[in-house]
DNA sequence: CAACTATATATGCTTGATCGTATATACCGT
DNA sequence: ACGGTATATACGATCAAGCATATATAGTTG
């Protein structure tokens, strides 16, 4: 897995991106319908921002039925998991990152079983 | 200190930029004819890429006499220096980065007494 | 296979970033 | 005050990112 600086860091400039990112760090795998409920926006902006982080290769995909499950790509080097760690411990208590967190942990009808706590 | 991490991201997001910040991480204090001599591009190309890096409040200057010397901002918030360092760490073998160090370190004529080794 | 759900991509447009060059500002030495 | 050096900013043009909406794809269920 090779990522350079400049393809990263814009790939973390856009605060939807982020939320994405910040999300997925704390739940391994995420299905779109999710991350749309949890960040309360359109889903074919969600979808366009995921295929971003996805072609830069900090996510992949997993195809399970009508779902597509996202997660943080654990081939990553591993400066760029320090860079993401340092960035969610600074941001997982600020707005919007931590009502995110809230929202998706009070959805309803989540498909499959929640993979982690 | 406050930065928030879309800007902090965007102000990364650009190589001369990741190049400044690399070398203001292994050198203390620079000035901006020692950036542009290292990194090999125009002055005010140089100047520009700084600025933005100043106006996200990444990097402090402080005149004295005709120079300007540039370092990172010793107030952003933990996480964010993590970020830096990680980043560094990842980064500071490779090119191009390698290289501007290395230009620097046999850089003739610098200006003022080197800060640091 | 038709209707439905989940997700992805395309389209036309608007906005913002970057570039090279030219010029302005600030300070120093004479 | 003048010429020179270091740095910053302005200008006009180009190129990339983002948006909202519409539509396409893929899988599932009846």
């Amino acid at each position: 897995m090779n990522i350079n600086p400049k393809e990263l860091f814009s790939s973390l400039s856009h605060e939807t991106r982020i939320r994405c990112i910040s999300l997925l760090l704390q739940h391994e795998e995420l299905c779109v319908c999710e991350l749309t409920h949890a960040i309360g926006a359109a889903q074919p902006h969600i979808s366009r921002h995921l295929a971003q982080l996805r072609e830069a290769g900090v996510i992949l995909d997993r195809r399970d039925g009508l779902w597509i499950h996202y997660r943080i790509n654990p081939d990553l080097p591993s400066w760029v998991m320090g860079v993401l760690s340092e960035t969610l411990h600074g941001i997982k208590q600020e707005p919007p990152f931590k009502q995110d967190a809230d929202t998706l942990a009070v959805m309803p009808n989540r498909p499959g079983s929640p993979r982690c706590a």
